[in-house]
RNA sequence: GGGGGAUUAGCUCAGUUGGUUAGAGCGCAUGCAUGACACGCAUGAGGUCACUGGUUCAACUCCAGUAUCUCCCACCA
């Protein structure tokens, strides 16, 4: 065995194993059937995307699933891929030809289309490269993408599928329309964001009552040349005469009817709407019911058409809003303005607030939502933490309810062109739907293409990442080989994703599971609901903010750049950090000095084994029978069972940890064991014994075991640093390529590995360590009481409590003068007079000052703890002297009360001695 | 308007199905080179568990209400 650096170096380390990894197919997920299959689909990131702290965090999780599930002898695939990501990518590209002063129209759709993949080529996916970085173990051989030719393939006929079963249709409709993307989104894409904006109101001259006006309330002004009517309650006292009746729209002027309509809010404003269908949804509504027209002004870029008039034409809407607003004034129909704070739809991409507009689209009713909601009220799929599936239950109830459909095309050229055609020389508004010859939808197009035209417009990108779960396995197509892939991985067991996309995206991977894999049924039973979800686990993560809680975001600065964090804290402390102040389903408050803690556990690990190393080399360490070989169950010490209790503790916390999907508390569990226990207390008592030929291997070997099962536990979570120790230690059997190789124990195989070899775990064990600790505890506090801290040369006096605290203390004597750094520990049978004390359970020990101590220092300790004791003492009273509690409560609970008092009585006693005999001062 | 979540030490959070005297990390104070680790070691200070009721032998934990903060959904222009 060599040594080690004094310092854990990450980047001496990291790269190179995960080459090795990476070279060496320890990745690669294939079916095994004899093993049970463990499968993660990664969200896809998108192809234009970066690496940030979200990144971090998601993956790093389903990173620890998935190589948990490896050492569990699970069959794991972790698939990865990207999406195309319509919007941002064509984006994007198009930024980069203004630059050349071109528009996308200038090279034409097909141009276009391989600039964009030129782009891809690239500089698309550079977040692939970046999540090899912090460890990420997938299977890089499969990379997916949602462009690609067979990807393509099956969105294309899921598409006709869909079409087939009646699921899809094409529609005028109102529609959230980005004037920057130029294309219609879905609800999802669109987020309400508060503006302080103004509210306006307007006045309306009556035509039938020439001077008498109509009092109207917008915070939209800009639309008013597209009104067609003002509607107001129908059982609004105020203008119920007035229904029926006409008012003047101000410009272009026109004559407008009033009409009523129950959309309208009474207690709104004035009570009085504008109404411009072309522009808002509930308009839109209230138009269809009255058979009003519909006047379109905008642009599709959000500027003012013809029918808007001069000065309009041409102008941006917001500048619209203002010469409406001074134009009104300037003719008298403007009667005030108020500041006004309300929500405004904001396209998610381009930051920018959406249009309603009417525009014919795709549309896709949502297919089994009913068997989407029983997978996850019977339990199929699990949310963790339980709650999320309330949410995504409650937004497949509104989707039922309301009948909400999902716009799927976009109007982009970058993506999943629709496949449907439509024959030549038919305007499109006079296509039947229903005959062959007017319309054809087929994943490979018409036989005559010379005589159809294709729709232009793409899908959604979330109607391709929907199908993520089984596109990816070669659906539909028939190659044998992703068959039996499919068969074997799928359903998927865990996907880890953000809330915000629960609705975008796994809501929709339910439906589309449901619907299109197996045979087309209208209804599933519960068995075939089992057998067709995506999934089983939904495991939703926190959001990462900044240390005050602000979302990060470029703008603010506030985000981190995680490769230089890997750079300056090694992945694995990255990870452990970021994993470590993760607590479950909440937001994430990131701050660095909170991932220091990953980096200085890395090093604290690091130093241990480096610890180990140089206390001497040990024959074979490369199983865990060779180790326990080595072991003299007869020399074991108090100690060596305790570590080795909490040791197989530690496993089955792990194994709860991951049942549970509590995974924040993993890396608490194994912090608290590996540094508190094994290294602040086990290693330092076993310093002595490591000196002292005849136990040193015993102990040595005591540490390799826990060293080893240790590795095994953290590799999930911190996979560089363990296989670097992992083989540095000598732990690797001959044959093993890596760490993940070996396998972990599980709790109750550890506990029988150990017990076969050195007997029954001593379970008295634990009690008489925690009371070594805490006497080595007083010692030391002690002696920092009385500012001795640093010498070691004191005398300690021990008036012990019986003959079972005497013997414990003759035991372990020459650890605890080690562990409190005192040169004596002498028994006595008489307390002695005029020294400092401290009580514990195995006996009172006494602080052998030669200076006179402080008396009063010492009163006022003696009694502050006397203090605490009294209150112990009462309540324990209290409880025992009550008849109910003594009756009712388990014998468990009422034996512990008792012992517990008796304890605490016994204590209060001894410190009242001690009281007693401090001298006056 | 509907729904979710939160409220525990200065900060960020744990706290199992109710059961001893409520924990951790960071920060703070004090001391320390002790056969690995200053990315360290030791000791310590610091808490009316938001509030009010209820259930119970027993409530940080369960129930109801109040307050404050937060997120999601929804067509009040």
């Amino acid at each position: 065995m060599g040594t080690l650096d004094k310092a854990y170096d990450a980047h001496a380390v990291e790269d190179r194993w995960y080459k090795r990894w990476e070279d060496s197919g320890a990745f690669r997920g294939e079916v095994r059937e004899e093993a049970e299959p463990y499968c993660i689909m990664i969200p896809p990131p998108n192809v234009t995307g970066m690496l940030h702290m979200g990144h971090i965090l998601n993956n790093t999780l389903q990173d620890i699933f998935i190589r948990r599930a490896r050492l569990e002898g699970k069959s794991a695939l972790w698939f990865p891929g990207m999406d195309h990501a319509g919007i941002a990518t064509q984006t994007r590209v198009e930024r980069r030809l203004r630059e050349e002063g071109l528009h996308r129209r200038d090279l034409g759709r097909e141009k276009f289309v391989d600039e964009v993949w030129k782009w891809r080529e690239e500089h698309g996916g550079i977040i692939l490269q970046q999540l090899r970085k912090i460890g990420a173990s997938c299977d890089w051989s499969r990379t997916s993408f949602t462009l690609d030719k067979d990807y393509s393939r099956a969105v294309l006929t899921a598409f006709v599928e869909l079409y087939k079963r009646g699921y899809l249709y094409r529609g005028l409709r109102m529609s959230n329309w980005c004037p920057v993307s130029q294309t219609a989104l879905s609800n999802e894409e669109v987020v309400m964001k508060p503006q302080q904006g103004l509210l306006y109101k307007m006045r309306y001259e009556l035509v039938e009552k020439p001077g008498e006006h109509l009092l109207i309330s917008t915070t939209r002004p800009e639309t008013l040349m597209g009104d067609v009517a003002v509607a107001v309650h129908p059982e609004d006292e105020r203008y119920r005469d007035l229904v029926g009746k006409h008012v003047w729209r101000p410009f272009p002027r026109a004559r407008i009817p009033i009409i009523a309509d129950e959309a309208v809010e009474i207690e709104f404003g004035t009570g009085a709407l504008k109404v411009t269908p072309a522009h808002d949804a509930i308009d839109f509504e209230i138009g269809q019911r009255h058979g009003l027209p519909i006047i379109d002004v905008f642009h599709p870029d959000g500027t003012l058409n013809e029918s808007a008039g001069a000065p309009f034409v041409g102008m941006d809407r917001l500048e619209a809003r203002k010469v409406a607003a001074k134009k009104l004034e300037e003719l008298g129909n403007l009667v005030e303005t108020e500041p006004y704070e309300n929500k405004v739809g904001f396209s998610e991409r381009a930051d920018v607030p959406v249009e309603p507009r009417l525009t014919m689209q795709w549309w896709l009713r949502y297919p089994k939502v009913e068997e989407a909601r029983r997978a996850v009220e019977k339990g199929h799929i699990r949310f963790h933490p339980q709650r999320w599936a309330k949410t995504y239950l409650h937004w497949l109830e509104t989707m039922e309810r309301d009948k909400i459909d999902w716009c799927i095309s976009r109007q982009l050229w970058w993506g999943h062109r629709i496949p449907v055609w439509y024959r030549k020389g038919i305007p499109r508004e006079e296509l039947d739907f229903d005959n062959p010859d007017h319309v054809h939808v087929s994943v490979d197009g018409p036989p005559d293409p010379e005589n159809w035209e294709q729709e232009e417009d793409v899908l959604d990108t979330w109607a391709s990442s929907w199908l993520w779960p089984f596109a990816n396995f070669g659906w539909p197509g028939s190659d044998p080989v992703k068959k039996r892939e499919l068969a074997y991985f799928y359903p998927t067991q865990t996907l880890v994703t953000g809330f915000d996309i629960i609705f975008l995206w796994v809501a929709r991977m339910v439906m589309a599971g449901l619907e299109l894999t197996g045979e087309t049924r209208e209804v599933l039973p519960d068995a075939e609901i089992s057998r067709r979800i995506p999934f089983r686990d939904v495991y939703i993560t926190g959001l990462i903010r900044d240390a005050k809680g602000q979302k990060m975001s470029k703008s603010l600065g506030n985000s981190p750049d995680p490769l230089d964090l890997i750079k300056r804290f090694g992945a694995d402390g990255l990870r452990f950090g970021i994993v470590n102040i993760a607590p479950s389903g909440q937001d994430i408050l990131f701050s660095e000095e909170r991932i220091e803690v990953g980096r200085n556990f890395c090093n604290k690990l690091w130093n241990a084994a480096r610890f180990r190393k140089m206390s001497g080399p040990s024959e074979d360490t490369s199983t865990e029978g060779t180790i326990l070989e080595r072991i003299d169950p007869a020399l074991l010490s108090a100690y060596d069972h305790w570590i080795l209790d909490r040791l197989v503790e530690v496993h089955s916390e792990v194994e709860r940890c991951f049942e549970r999907f509590e995974i924040h508390a993993y890396p608490h569990a194994l912090y608290e064991f590996f540094w508190s226990d094994y290294c602040d207390w086990y290693v330092e008592a076993s310093k002595t014994r490591m000196k002292d030929p005849a136990t040193q291997e015993t102990v040595l070997a005591v540490q390799d075991f826990v060293l080893r099962q240790v590795l095994r536990l953290l590799e999930p979570i911190i996979p560089f640093i363990t296989e670097e120790l992992w083989q540095s230690l000598g732990f690797s059997r001959s044959g093993e390529t890596f760490l993940q190789d070996a396998g972990v124990l599980r709790a109750v195989s550890c506990r029988d590995l150990l017990e076969n070899r050195i007997g029954t775990i001593d379970p008295s064990s634990r009690a008489e360590v925690e009371n070594l600790k805490d006497l080595t505890t007083r010692i030391r506090a002690l002696k920092a009481q009385y500012n001795v801290a640093s010498r070691r040369d004191l005398s300690f006096w021990i008036l012990p409590d019986g003959k079972a605290g005497e013997a414990v203390l003759e035991r372990h004597r020459e650890t605890l003068l080690n562990l409190a750094q005192i040169e004596t520990l002498r028994m006595v049978s008489e307390r002695p007079e005029g020294m400092p004390a401290g009580v514990t359970a195995l006996g009172t020990v006494f602080l052998d000052l030669a200076q006179a101590i402080d008396v009063a220092a010492e009163r006022e300790r003696l009694e502050k703890e006397i203090g605490k004791l009294e209150k112990g003492i009462r309540a324990g009273e209290a409880k025992l002297n009550n008849p109910k509690f003594v009756d009712k409560a388990p014998e468990a609970v009422v034996d512990g009360a008792r012992e517990q008092l008796e304890m605490t009585r016994s204590r209060f006693e001894e410190i009242q001695n001690l009281l007693e005999s401090l001298p006056e001062a």
